[in-house]
DNA sequence: ATCATTACTTTGACGCTCGAAGCAACTGAG
DNA sequence: CTCAGTTGCTTCGAGCGTCAAAGTAATGAT
């Protein structure tokens, strides 16, 4: 077994980790993966508009009201029509909502930062080094990306 | 923006790219992801039982009979009654479905692999302890993991 | 023989995803 | 002002992935 497929197997640890993450949180939660991921974009910027959601999500618009319908059936979102074009609706966290979000466990995002910050200075700077490294050797180009952990449809989770 | 959040990204550029990775190669091949994860897995342990998939996979038996399905339908795989017991179901992968696999694209792992392999020595050994730092760092406890780079289901690309 | 276990399939139900089609509202050209 | 085009969202219909529960078949232990 050499270095490269080493390598691999690490970054398959990762993956899977995350995508078993999103389960948990998801069922803690009452609420699928992909509707959880849905309230954190929602937390992230409140006013928040589908078509925002969906690039964001890089899904499509049909499948952000799909998902938006199950929160609001759930008390988690509301819809708002905008005041300035009213075409838009945005769709902002109730208390719930909000709640929810708050008390997520967030268990493996909370172990991953508690981690690594207690981590020494030099290791910090070796990790950011390393994770970048290989982000860029798999991406080509590249989209935004906030600082929030999640597995994406992996996770159809049914 | 702290290194926390920087190594946060990072993590979430790796995912994405993983993601983005599983589609392609599916589309490509004119199979789902999660189906060619299935022919991937059959192609590396030949004979190999539903049981070993599912476990393999994390998902459960009913989900492997219906993905085998849709890869027998399309001609990838064989289901072959074991002899030694009769109970099992060996499933192997065609000549289609080795063709298939072998002419995929392959496009994410292989532009990895190449990048590593052209990696300093000392370079490699650097991503190496900090990829296996940060999985450790992800998962508590572990479970098998190969070379081989997927994206679950998360995905559940339609 | 009989009962429990194991391996797999079937059934029914739900979630995610999309494209296409529809509706409502805004915008710009004339 | 008006009409055409665009934009933002929703609805509809369909396919895939996933599972639990129930069913079938074969093995094994007593």
């Amino acid at each position: 077994m050499d270095r490269t497929d080493v390598s691999l197997i690490a970054l398959r640890r990762i993956l899977r980790a995350t995508e078993l993450y999103g389960r948990e949180l998801a069922q803690a939660a009452g609420l699928t993966a992909v509707q959880f991921r849905v309230l954190q974009v929602v937390g992230e910027k409140s006013p928040c508009t589908a078509t925002a959601i969906a690039q964001r999500m890089g899904v499509s618009q049909a499948t952000v009201t799909s998902l938006v319908d199950k929160l609001v059936r759930q008390g988690m979102v509301e819809r708002q029509r905008s005041e300035k074009d009213r075409r838009q609706t945005n769709i902002v966290p109730t208390d719930k909502g909000r709640a929810t979000l708050d008390s997520a466990p967030d268990a493996l995002q909370q172990r991953y930062v508690r981690k690594f910050e207690a981590l020494e200075d030099w290791e910090q700077s070796m990790l950011v080094a390393a994770l970048e490294r290989v982000a860029s050797m798999l991406d080509a180009d590249d989209l935004d990306a906030s600082p929030v952990l999640h597995t994406g449809d992996l996770a159809n989770a049914g």
